[in-house]
DNA sequence: CCATGATATTGAAATATTTATATATATCGA
DNA sequence: TCGATATATATAAATATTTCAATATCATGG
C-alpha cells in the first residue's frame, strides 16, 4: 500500500536543501548510521542530526536502532508517492505513474 | 521531446514555497497576467514578480506578452519531468514513467 | 551504578529568504 | 512626445534557515 503523501510545500521544503539530499543521496539504498552519515558529508553531527531530524519529521526516512547506533535509510516509497503527487497537482497534463514493482 | 530537467536541489529549491506553489496553482492550466495573480493573491505586486522571477529562472513558467501586459502560465512539461528526474535519483526502486499524451 | 560512545537538543552566529515601499522600465494611446 | 498603466528592479526590514560548539540524553559493557 503506498502511503498518504505530504503536502506539497512540506514536501518540497523537506527536500530543498543541499546538504540534506546529499544525506539522502547517501542513504537512498541502504542503512547508515548517523556517524557513517557524518563522515560521508563535510558537516559536524549536530548538523546532520538536525538534518535527519527535518528528514524524519517528513516521513521521508525510516529509522531502525542497533545497540547505540540509529541507523536511516531513504523511504522511497514516501519520496516517490510525494513525486506524484506533486506532479498530479501542478502537471496535471503529464499524467505520471508509479510502476510498483511486483511484490 | 521532453526538456532537460533542473538539478535536483535547484528544482526543489524554486517550489520550496508556499506563495509560488500559490501562484503555481493559478496558472497552472491557463495564462494569467501579472495584476490577474496579484488580484487572486495576498501579496504585492513586486513580491508576485519576485517570485515569478524564480519560477521563471527555474524554467517552471512560460511568459508571452500582448500589450502591456504579460502573462505566465505553468510549464507543466518541466514540472513533470523535474518530479520524474526527483524520483528517479532518489527512489530507484519506484520507477515513474510520465505518460505523455499522444501528439 | 558508572564510564563510554552514539545521537539528540540547545543556543547563538552567519546567512538566506520573503515581503513591502519606492522607483525604474516598458508599452500603448492620444 | 506625454500620460497612464503594467511589470520589473532596488533597497531594506522582518523572518527563517543553516551551521557549529556546548551540552544533554540514551544505550551498553564492566
Amino acid at each position: 500500500m503506498l502511503s498518504k503523501s505530504l503536502d506539497p510545500v512540506d514536501f518540497t521544503r523537506a527536500l530543498a536543501d543541499e546538504t540534506r539530499q546529499k544525506i539522502m543521496r547517501l542513504c537512498c539504498c541502504q542503512w547508515l548510521s548517523v556517524g557513517e552519515i557524518v563522515e560521508k558529508t563535510n558537516v559536524t553531527q549536530p548538523t546532520v542530526s538536525h538534518h535527519l531530524g527535518i528528514l524524519r519529521q517528513a516521513g521521508l526516512v525510516k529509522t531502525r536502532r542497533s545497540g547505540k547506533m540509529i541507523y536511516y535509510t531513504l523511504n522511497q516509497e514516501v519520496l516517490a508517492s510525494g513525486c506524484c503527487n506533486l506532479a498530479e497537482n501542478f502537471a496535471p497534463e503529464f499524467p505520471i505513474t508509479i510502476n510498483v514493482e511486483n511484490p
